[in-house]
DNA sequence: GTTTTTGTTGATTGACGAGTCAATCAAAGT
DNA sequence: ACTTTGATTGACTCGTCAATCAACAAAAAC
């Protein structure tokens, strides 16, 4: 039965499998067996793969945070204007893949994880890196000097929303994106 | 050697030992061996007085919000104007109390923790409840019908910048503060 | 046709941790 | 004196889970 070529799909569904569990469970105690199962393999082919438990959270991570990186890049490809650039930003970070139950509960528990742990925190780091890059570049020409800081309190409210959507009633995309628009034009009108 | 009324110091002795031990660890996945010793007891102690671990935890938590409640409350206490009353809430929102690493993993794991586990989430929903209330009480009087919408975005916004704070350098309450402020004031000068 | 490589698993090991229990010690009550 | 009650623990049970291993199946390579 075992075709060749097994292993990048294994990976895949592994991956999967485990941001699903993770979203089931809603924490990372989550076991091997478990995500295996899931993912139709047995928990010695998963250690096979990825080795370590660990190894795999971190996969799972990088998966979502490539997603996210991806969604991004694309819409911001499309954006001539630093405004659309900002709305660009805003609208992949609430776009639909990014915010289903399951990847947010992954988002923040790996949020978590970084704290104790070093990959995740590098993987963590270079995604909160690249979106302040990006919000500063757009803000530069709108703002200025203040661009750094409105940057800060942009991503933050980001962050913030993203979380009470985790908790609070079901995910809203447009109502959080909305809602950061809302303070954008804020300090807009304020630096014009 | 047993004194009698040894009870409120153990548990008091217990979840302080709790909140020091998950700021350290950096998870909820800390044992109740590790906590007991930390407080200077034995594991059947702690299972003595609290029954499981996860009421353990719950009480860490319960004793965190209620120590921000209480700051809340006495800095409400002295605001006379609504501005005033938002100012209180900010501040007492990013105090030294609740802005010790420590304290700020546990909210974070907590933050979590609520997904999965009802008890949580019952503490965390008074707390969501509560300080929204709070800042649309006080920010009715200022903007009207949009209160409830901005005491939102500014409630996300606290979080957020929580967040940040528990990941990247170390914290800094006064900035976060002066953050949300500036938030604030472009809210109320469109609304004047 | 044999050897190597890749895919796969059941069974097992070893560690660790939550929760229980019986027992001990000392103070307070009678 | 003696009995109840609160404080406290070491030792033990029981379950769970990550990780390993030996073994097998099938395709590819030689």
């Amino acid at each position: 039965m075992p075709k060749l070529g097994m292993e990048p799909i294994r990976r895949a569904a592994l991956v999967k499998a485990t941001i699903a569990e993770i979203g089931e469970v809603g924490s990372l105690d989550v076991t091997v067996s478990r995500i295996a199962r899931r993912a139709g393999v047995s928990s010695a082919l998963a250690h096979h793969y990825f080795g370590a438990k660990e190894d795999l959270l971190v996969a799972a991570m990088r998966h979502i945070l490539a997603t996210y990186g991806r969604g991004v890049r694309a819409a911001l490809a499309g954006a001539t204007t630093p405004r659309a650039r900002i709305a660009a930003i805003l609208h992949a970070s609430f776009a639909a893949d990014n915010f289903e139950p399951a990847v947010i509960a992954a988002w923040l528990n790996f949020y978590v994880h970084a704290q104790g742990n070093a990959a995740a925190r590098r993987l963590l780091n270079v995604y909160h890196r690249r979106l302040r890059s990006n919000l500063v570049h757009a803000l530069r020409p709108l703002v200025g000097e203040a661009a750094a800081d409105h940057a800060e309190t942009l991503a933050a409210l980001i962050d913030g929303l993203y979380i009470r959507q985790a908790l609070d009633a079901g995910p809203d995309g447009q109502r959080a994106e909305a809602r950061v628009a809302a303070v954008l034009d804020r300090m807009l009108e304020i630096a014009r």
